[in-house]
DNA sequence: GTGAAAGCGCTAACAG
DNA sequence: CTGTTAGCGCTTTCAC
């Protein structure tokens, strides 16, 4: 019956006889006009389905959208199948609800301009950066947006709140409990370190060029504790792997099949994240391989599933919703002392998974 | 160095001496202009930190946002703790990334009109409306917005296109299976029929005044299975359960605890999702009651957790992401033949949570 | 190919 | 309490 899409502050101003300013008033500062006339307004407004002020426009006036944009290094449908990823939106999304900011999922597109005009051309007032890839060019459009921006598990940059973990630290944490435990035959299953499809034992070149913040310095936890013990790092056999579409824990399974497939079966693997540790589970599941008696498995992140694995996983723990919630309150309420660097901790939770080296299994005893 | 903030397509225009248009369409239309002059634009507005167009502004003028919203029932960060919602998530965020279209979180704020300013003033092209709830508010609001919209799991519109599935018969599947079983004595864990925190058996006024679609779509399933086996639908103990931040498992496990403590232990329990579910397994363990030899569980969803739950959970499969996905379609590419109503494909799962009824426990063998 | 005019729909700032 | 003025930064339209 009305002409919704013609219906604006001024069409229903010019039918009520008011000013466009009143009507304005009457949805953004009820105080500033009599009761009466408010309603009068709201009515009129009601009868010709007028839905309020276009947010487009009054947005543009105000200068603040109400959003925050959370850029992904891939496309979100995969981001989020990643139980960690999943806990660090979780967090955020609970800090925009207080704040009443809504969340819009930026994601990551493989080449070219289109993933980089996706965050040129977002309607946010801020990011959160969650990519861990050092020479991804959206940063530059980040910076060159001038809005705020803080990152979260990425490579640093100057001036710019960090939200992350001492990966390198906890990955040292978790194979010098390994050690500890008297193994000394390792294998580890490693995330990509280079931004490729390349699946396999991780090669000097790609050891050296890794660009990928979280896989590198895990790797060098890794290699701080496994060298401080007087192992060979070099001959310490790596598998790299893509996580695809459904999750990374098809990742895991090949990672481990290639390494229990090895001439030289390690007696414990390191895997990069507790969904690669649960791909090698099954893969040594499959080749009868008892876990924790034959092989321990130490992971990467703790999350949900880490604990219902069957063994329970042992591995690094880190807070992830409080990861989310801290970046957000970061970037929503800045501190009045600059960027901040937060490292959140980390720990050691040992479960089923991982047991002491039996020797040379002379006996299987029981 | 440059004043970023006041770089705009005019401050560059002037600095080169060409016009605003000169410089939009260097951006847009790229073939509006020659090579060079283009490279000239682009590069002046390199060097000053210009970060492109406005995209508010642009938007504005254009009137295409280019992000799809998803309206949820509960703060963002509960609903993602629902692994179904989740992949809802995902299906429709592989769409949005083909179709270059962001996704903005749009959370249930419970009172008030702060989660109806949410929809009202959300920048986006349309919405993905998840809720449950036959009286939202904010339907009206996505009306009056005069943007397109699509309804999943929701309540039906008039004229606006749904996607879901039977509910109703998924949930008939469900109790039928344990008829077939042999059982004759149930009990059900609900989710709430009406919007509020309540707790504990279903009132007879509750079930009548049931304003969420789906549970009382499903209790209407169950009924009628039941009832046409002559069972005294009345009798039958319902809970209603309200899932928490952590997730629905604590509810259910509430909820089965209540039903296993009564006099009269039922046989079968019908759980109207496999998160509640899960919560009755875990009850059902701690009672020393033995799943499937004392107590039949049938789920709703299907969800990855159902199939690596201890025992594996019968369940009523749905396909989560495609129903993401074609709301997503729906809104995005709607087709020529107007709103539409799709329905999809349920199926009965059957696995080790269910089992022949064992007639009055005389013997336990084995 | 390039440019000038005319808004998109709204609100900050101030005047009455 | 209400109205006026002056844009927010951009793109559409049309003239050159």
């Amino acid at each position: 019956m009305t002409d919704k899409k013609r219906s604006t502050l001024e069409s229903i101003a010019r039918q009520l006889g008011v000013s466009k300013m009143t009507v304005s008033n009457a949805y953004n500062r009820p105080d500033q006009l009599s009761p009466e006339l408010r309603e009068r307004v709201l009515g009129a407004a009601r009868e010709l389905g007028y839905p309020g002020p276009n947010p487009l426009a009054s947005t543009l006036r105000r200068g603040r959208v109400g959003a925050v944009g959370m850029v992904f290094d891939e496309p979100v449908s995969f981001a989020l199948s990643d139980p960690a990823a999943a806990l660090i939106v979780r967090g955020l999304a609970s800090v925009c609800e207080t704040e009443r900011a809504g969340l819009l999922l930026v994601p990551g597109v493989p080449g070219g301009e289109a993933g980089i005009d996706l965050v040129r051309t977002a309607l946010v007032d801020g990011f959160i950066f969650y990519c861990d890839y050092e020479g991804d060019p959206r940063l530059k459009v980040l910076r060159d947006r001038g809005m705020p921006y803080v990152l979260v598990d990425a490579p640093a940059v100057a001036d710019v709140s960090w939200v992350g973990i001492d990966d390198r630290g906890g990955a040292q944490m978790a194979a010098q409990h390994l050690l500890d435990l008297g193994h000394r035959s390792f294998g580890i299953v490693s995330f990509n370190l280079v931004p490729d499809d390349y699946e396999g034992p991780v090669t000097p070149e790609r050891h050296k060029m890794g660009s990928f913040h979280v896989p590198v310095e895990r790797l060098a936890g890794y290699r701080q504790a496994l060298e401080a013990a007087s192992i060979d790092w070099i001959s310490v056999p790596i598998e790299e792997r893509h996580p695809g579409p459904g999750g990374a824990s098809a990742a895991g399974h090949s990672g481990g099949a290639a390494l229990l497939d090895r001439a030289a079966q390690p007696t414990a693997i390191l895997a990069m994240s507790d969904e690669l540790a649960l791909g090698v589970l099954r893969a040594a599941a499959q080749r009868g391989i008892d876990i924790p008696g034959d092989l321990s498995v130490v992971g990467f992140d703790d999350t949900p599933a880490a604990a219902a694995a069957e063994p329970p996983l042992t591995t690094i723990s880190q807070p992830h919703e409080l990861k989310g919630a801290t970046a957000g309150r970061l970037l929503l309420d800045p501190p009045a002392s600059g960027p901040q660097r937060v490292v959140l901790p980390t720990a050691l939770v040992v479960r089923a998974s991982s047991a002491p080296f039996r020797g040379e299994r002379e006996t299987t005893t029981e």
